[in-house]
RNA sequence: GGGUUCGUAGCUCAAUGGAUAGAGCGUCUGUCUCCGGAACAGAAGGUUGGGGGUCCGAAUCCCCUCGAGCCCA
């Protein structure tokens, strides 16, 4: 039994009691839609705990420990249920039949892959935009952490019946684009980078690879022209225009191929340039004007964001007619909404807490278009990445040319246990990452801790073929110990992770239930045997009760084996799954 | 100065308002000739930055305060 089925139960029986009378002003509209079943840290405490009487005590005037017993009357009626016990200040523990708590095995076994999944988001589309890095140069380690947070987002809310569209937004029109293209032309000619330029080795790689694909296109684009207005200041020059044409496409692909390599795939590339090549800046703009959200003042046009909770009030227009970076944001979130296909029912942004500055005006945008604030639009804040060496911080700047790179982390630690690392925290929890634990290869990372308890399944099963022990007359009920009935109720929490980490926007979840569920595992593993080994001549002599509980540890009888092997497949089963979700992959050997 | 996100073991991090605040790493002690020891069992390590408040119950919610990151002046 599932803690939502007995959830439900509990629901059951607080009807009942309303219609009874016999518990206080307890009525039906008082029972919460949503019964909190949680799993009790001591064992002793059953199987499974619910705080219902103590949330209810004060409604119905009734004493919390007497409500409890009245719930636990109720309770014990039920079929699976083998024991209730009011303890503390009012807390219903609950203890199951083995069978029953078995059962979640053969509903694993038999859903595979879609076991742990639901519907509950289904018919929505929510579109996750994410990293968004200008391609000005590599994604940095910041970077990293939302494609990883990101993409098991997305994974973990199509899972939950989501249709998701996963986008990378490319600033490819405004004044950075400029200094990178001003930033290759002074470092192909090997001059110091411009001031705001960006420096590095990469700038020096980019360089080079245009010169070479420009000679080999017949053009010799280091002596094209170079015009240098009078302030000094280099304007438009055929040559930084071919440098520009050539490097921002490279810096496109570089990016993208990272990405991929890091399992990071993204549905849409969209281009800040194309709302400007298809006026959509205007329309979205106008749309605004309609809803008389928009102004003009001192030559300027406005957005009137205070109206919405906004700050200030923000410029789309300057006064000079250029368009700000906002009137593309406008744009962006009005095309995320109307496109013809896949339009958003909720747009969620992925942001650094440096951008933690733009959540008034987007929001207030939101509403401006008469949309719902917090629903339709959902902005989630992450904290940056530290990166530190000998225990000393270390500021990166892409100016500076100082970053760690995607690249480099992959480099250092491999795909699986740099996502896993930068997915199991919480993204809005500061993240310190030591270099040196990074170039260190140190296995300590916690995924090889969950891989390892799905390779090590797996070679059970194998081992349990080559035994001859099978899944066949397989009594579940027999899974009775307490190794058994811990790492059934560790299943059994599977789906309702998976709901709330979709619920939550928080992918961490998962890895942390994967750990949990790992160290289950590994307990289970130390505690029962699958493979039948005969006892010893000392493992004989103890008393006749600890000679039969070593009998059912190593040597079980072929329908025990054969429920073990079967709780041993679901374990691997659900493991699968989870690192799934976190596009980590689960080794049938390591 | 205003806003915002945080502050938990030596370090990196957990913990729907619940029972004795938990893991990993590090330190210390054990593990059966046996399904893989990348494991298991155990010990030490905490005034949850500090002070008030609400609640049957607070790391969690509210107020004040100290410190840090970020954004805006």
């Amino acid at each position: 039994m599932s803690p939502e089925s007995l959830a439900q139960l509990i629901s059951t029986a607080a009807g009942n009691l309303a219609q009874s009378g016999k518990a206080g002003d307890l009525t039906v509209d008082l029972i919460p839609s949503a019964i909190a079943v949680s799993r009790p840290k001591d064992r002793s405490h059953g199987d499974w705990s619910t705080n219902i009487a103590m949330q209810l005590a004060k409604k119905t005037g009734m004493k919390p420990r007497d409500l409890a017993q009245l719930f636990a009357d109720e309770l014990a009626k039920s079929d699976g249920i083998s024991s209730v016990e009011v303890a503390g200040p009012g807390f219903i523990n609950i203890t199951l039949d083995s069978g029953s708590a078995a059962a979640i095995v053969d509903e694993i076994l038999s859903q595979g892959s879609a076991f742990g999944t639901n519907r509950h988001l289904g018919g929505k589309t929510l579109n996750l935009e994410y990293v968004s890095a200008n391609p000005t140069g590599p994604i940095h380690i910041g970077g990293a952490r939302w494609a990883a947070v990101g993409d098991a987002l997305g994974r973990v809310l199509k899972a939950n019946g989501a249709k998701v569209v996963r986008e990378y937004y490319f600033n490819d029109h405004g004044v950075q684009i400029d200094r990178f293209a001003r930033s290759l032309v002074a470092a192909a000619h090997h001059e110091p980078a411009p001031q705001d330029g960006y420096k590095g080795a990469y700038i020096d790689e980019i360089a080079q690879r245009v010169i070479a694909q420009a000679t080999q296109d017949g053009i010799d684009i280091l002596n094209l022209p170079r015009v240098t207005a009078d302030d000094g200041s280099e304007g438009d020059s055929a040559q930084r225009e071919e440098f520009r044409k050539r490097a921002v496409p490279m810096m496109f692909q570089e990016i993208q191929d990272s990405l991929h390599h890091f399992r990071a795939d993204f549905d849409v590339w969209f281009h800040e340039q194309s709302l400007y090549n298809n006026g959509m800046v205007g329309h979205a703009l106008s749309v605004l004007r309609d809803h008389g959200n928009i102004y003009e003042k001192d030559g300027a046009t406005w957005f009137a964001s205070t109206k919405f909770g906004d700050d200030k009030d923000r410029v789309v227009i300057k006064s000079n007619g250029d368009m700000t970076y906002f009137a593309s944001d406008v744009a962006y979130y009005y095309n995320k909404r109307h496109r013809e296909t896949d339009p958003a029912d909720v747009a969620i942004y992925m942001l650094g807490a440096d951008h933690s500055g733009y959540v008034g005006r987007l929001q207030a945008l939101c509403a401006a278009y008469g949309d719902e604030q917090y629903v339709n639009m959902q902005i989630l804040i992450g904290q940056l990445v530290n990166v530190s060496k000998d225990g000393k911080p270390i500021r990166m700047s892409k100016r500076a040319g100082n970053v760690v790179t995607l690249e480099d982390l992959v480099d250092a630690v491999g795909v699986d246990a740099g996502r896993y690392s930068l997915v199991r925290t919480g993204y809005n929890q500061n993240l310190d990452i030591d270099l040196n634990v990074l170039s260190s290869h140190t296995n300590d990372n916690p995924v090889y801790y969950v891989q390892y308890a799905h390779a090590r399944s797996k070679n059970v099963d194998r081992n349990a073929q080559a035994a001859g022990v099978t899944t066949q007359g397989a009594e579940l009920s027999l899974l009775d110990t307490i190794a058994d009935s811990n790492l059934l109720a560790q299943l059994a929490l599977y789906p309702g992770v998976l709901a709330a980490a979709a619920d939550f926007r928080e992918p961490s979840r998962v890895a942390r239930y994967l750990e949990d569920l790992a160290a289950a595992y590994h307990t289970w593993y130390a505690a029962e045997r699958v493979v039948p080994m005969e006892l010893t001549d000392h493992d004989k002599q103890g008393e006749p009760a600890a000679v039969e509980a070593l009998r059912i540890a190593k040597d079980p009888e072929p329908a025990r084996a054969a429920a073990r092997l079967k709780l041993n497949d679901a374990v691997a089963q659900v493991l699968e799954n989870g690192l799934d979700l976190l596009a980590v992959s689960a080794p049938d050997k390591m």
